[in-house]
DNA sequence: GCCGGTTCTGGTCACTGTGACCAGAACTAG
DNA sequence: CTAGTTCTGGTCACAGTGACCAGAACCGGC
């Protein structure tokens, strides 16, 4: 960023950078329903109407990276997620992409506990991850929503990042609100790894890395179909598990 | 990057994204005498002459983001690295970086065995990253190279990756020309690392991760100071450890 | 030739963390 | 009350690791 790269010094004259359009995606996790979603917006180019897409703008010069990011769901979604984990994916510049001109995308990873559904007149909607095709999921079927831009790449990305991300930092709990119990912190789990896991090993494993997550007051009454009410946690102050949690 | 986000599509008109410019900053990492180098220019600006940075040129309209990473060391320090591996570290787009307009960086990883010295004629140098201050390394001490920009920030964060990627990956392997020996192989990790490993547990480690080295024919003569003939390896096919090589 | 120093290679042993599994606690639904 | 559910706590065998030891194969100096 900044001061970036000695090229600028020397010359705006002498040196032939282009000046490329700069822009960031978002690709928005969210869990409902004990299932991995995404949020994907209508292309605005008439020719991609039948396509999906990130919510994704042009960086503004005033404008940090970052402040894009949140403002591409707000103006493509209606959402804001002000509790959520914002995080930089991969910075996506092949210059044959666009016909228009060179746009070189910063992409971002989003998560985020449940969230309001995406304003009506945006057109925006959640996916579930399964149904995408190509990300791993048990369906990889004919019917998956298809991707606009190179965008059908950067979601498997996305979803990678996320995944490896569990094994070894407590990231899980951004998808959580809270107070949550750990079924609730074992069902993101299941829900991005696309795995079961064993409840009594995971409570073994989360309790037992300090300031994973911290007890706190009160109990959580169990769900429909019964079962033991749970103790309630909030977040703990650590960001990486040491050792890891890897996914079976 | 491409398709590069839906607000491209709308507007060019409509949508008031101003034209960034964008450069590629490149953070070249080898081993030599045991000491993990980085690559270090002038920047070209007069007022940043006493200063130094991360070699980084403009990209140009119909060029790739690895293809400027290489050609940035090739124009500012003579350099060439095709065996190397190059992945994107992340990109630095803070609105306030350079005074005369703004640049977003795309921060590049490059992992070289040992090269040629840098041409005479650019003023590039490769420093021991030990002295480079605020890097983990042992002497944070003053007289750390003065870096320009906010590379002081994009360097920290390379050497976490590289010392990170150790971890979960086979990638140690790129800072070695085949063949070479277990010994060399060990001798990255402790560079990178800046700890000294156990020669029987790293070996049982590396030999039993399959594919992460494959033995050729032939025996390496020991160095200056005796030692037994040692093994020569080359690099296997495996890109992941499983489980992870953990630093202590 | 001998001897200490070096590195490489192969082995043992105790300990940690994990997966598989079991069982009781505490609830819901019928 | 009973069957089914989830939560919580426990055991056991096994894999991987760190610490350590010892022999193999080389060097240099005496």
């Amino acid at each position: 960023m900044s001061g970036t790269s000695s090229a600028v010094g020397n010359a705006r004259g002498s040196e032939r950078g282009s000046a490329c359009a700069v822009a960031v995606d978002v690709a928005m996790l969210t869990i409902r329903d004990g299932e991995l979603m995404l949020l994907l917006v209508r292309p605005q180019p008439r020719e991609l109407r039948d396509r999906w897409a990130l919510p994704g703008r042009r960086v503004r010069d005033e404008e940090s990276l970052d402040d894009t990011a949140h403002r591409a769901l707000r103006e493509l979604a209606g959402l804001t997620a002000p509790e959520a984990h914002l995080e930089q994916l991969r910075t996506y510049g092949d210059p044959i992409r666009d016909p228009r001109g060179r746009v070189v995308s910063v992409a971002y990873l989003l998560l985020t506990p449940t969230t309001d559904d995406p304003a009506a007149d945006t057109g925006a909607a959640f996916f579930p991850v399964r149904t995408l095709g190509g990300t791993g999921g048990a369906e990889d079927d004919g019917d998956a929503p298809l991707m606009a831009y190179d965008h059908d790449r950067i979601v498997p990305d996305a979803l990678e990042r996320a995944r490896s991300k569990l094994e070894y930092t407590a990231l899980a709990t951004a998808f959580v609100a809270e107070p949550f119990t750990l079924g609730d912190l074992r069902g993101v789990y299941e829900a991005v790894w696309g795995v079961e896991l064993d409840a009594a090993n995971f409570r073994r494993k989360v309790v037992s890395t300090r300031d994973f997550v911290v007890p706190v007051e009160g109990l959580a009454p169990p769900g429909p179909g019964g079962g033991r009410p749970a103790q309630r946690y909030r977040r703990g102050s650590a960001e990486r598990l040491h050792p890891a949690m890897l996914r079976p």
